[in-house]
DNA sequence: TAGTGGTCTAGACCACTGA
DNA sequence: CAGTGGTCTAGACCACTAG
């Protein structure tokens, strides 16, 4: 990575420095390596400490750079495939579906979940929240709104373990014929209560996969799904998925 | 929006802005609407411009707002979807799949293309560009390789129009049978072209879907197409998706 | 040309991690 | 405790847009 200095060219300093940082990832470091620290960093390219985390965050954001407060900036793993749509159709609590249920509550949904489920606007429903686990590490955090009537025998607060009243609402959709479901997904910024969960700062990226269910003619089911953008790539489909990026690019033949 | 002070809570400044700013996006501005300039919503608050921009960095990641260099802040319509997979399989190009073919050529693709493609690394192969409009808007631009095997009669410099040459490749790929697909969905930042194609300044953030194309037993052909991740939901399966998100928050009940 | 958002600086202090 | 990244400030100048 040189002791390099940054010509000057019309083009934003960080720009150009997360180019330069990019070229040396990809020749002169290896997977979890230690970058030097910030100031350093920003002393040895000759920019300030903010340019410099300019370039650092957009590296991050394209995962290519892990950072922590307190210990300091590594190189990261190429993205994990995560998949999310297997093609076909299942409830979610199916069988083993990557997904570890929380708990569960009964509340006042977000008006426009309300919404979507076409239910009243002051009507509780059950909230169950899941977590999902990749190679050791939390990737995703769900919230499933499940109407009553979608679920109406799980009502009781009788469960002892919070996970088993989550596992008791789960059981009750099996039962259901699921018609279908459709799928979004768009970027987020993580809720203060998910990044603690996905073990980021509020506020962090995130893909947000809004799932919706259908059974007996209505919206029977939502799923709000929050996987961290950093370190997941969502695969659709057959197996795993391409890994295409970063990395030498294209040349005119 | 009130002349409002922040009061002192053990929450980054930016953060608990952004919730302020937020809740008034919802309650007293319509979309469209200019916002005051960068200087003196920062004087409003009482926070220095920097802060003030993290938390509108924030909000414009979330398509909560948009920002124009030279014209000021503006309230962001609702983000728009945008079908990326219906379901059925089908080839690139075919019938009217909402693509405008831009122009193509004959070049080596990035290493990790060629080992998806299965192709040598220094052979050349058809690299096909199209643009995706949405409401008068550009939403994606794609880039689409397709090995030499795929589309060998299109290899003939001899077409008039850039646009043309593209169609050519397009339409011997309705040729093969297409055997499957899968996809992948992951951040991405825009480099200095797509984010000229997609009126962002370099580094906006993009969702970028990548997806293999089978046929004949090989990866026949591969798509990476890059989506304003600010202004776009992607949608999968049956139709629309749901519009999740932002809004009054979850009550108890 | 006036006004906007975008970039950049050089500092300060804070919150967290690990030895 | 020393060292890391995270937050914040108060300024400056630049690039772009529109009248």
């Amino acid at each position: 990575m040189g002791t390099t200095q940054l010509e000057s060219v019309q083009e934003p300093k960080y720009w150009h420095l997360r180019t330069v940082l990019s070229e040396a990832l990809d020749s002169e470091f290896t997977v979890g390596e230690i970058l030097p620290n910030e100031r350093e960093l920003a002393a040895r390219f000759g920019v300030a400490r903010a340019t410099l985390r300019q370039a650092l965050e957009q590296l991050e954001l394209e995962g290519r750079l892990q950072r922590r407060r307190g210990v300091g900036t590594t190189v990261a793993p190429p993205r994990m495939g995560v998949a999310v749509g297997t093609g076909q159709q299942v409830w979610p609590g199916a069988d083993d579906d990557a997904w570890q249920p929380v708990d569960s509550t009964l509340a006042v949904p977000p008006a426009a979940v309300a919404t979507a489920l076409e239910t009243a606007r002051d009507q509780a429903v059950h909230i169950v929240r899941r977590s999902r686990v990749s190679d050791g590490q939390p990737v995703a955090a769900e919230l499933l709104y499940v109407p009553l009537a979608s679920a109406p025998e799980a009502t009781g607060s009788d469960a002892p373990l919070e996970a088993a009243r989550a596992r008791a609402v789960l059981a009750e959709l099996q039962r259901l014929e699921l018609q279908g479901q459709d799928r979004a997904v768009e970027l987020g910024s993580a809720r203060a209560d998910d990044a603690r969960e996905l073990d980021r700062l509020p506020g962090a990226p995130v893909l947000v996969v809004t799932t919706r269910f259908f059974a007996e003619g209505r919206t029977a089911a939502l799923s709000v799904a929050t996987y961290r953008a950093d370190t997941c790539r969502l695969t659709f489909g057959a197996a795993g998925g391409v890994e295409i990026h970063h990395g030498p690019g294209p040349q005119a033949s």
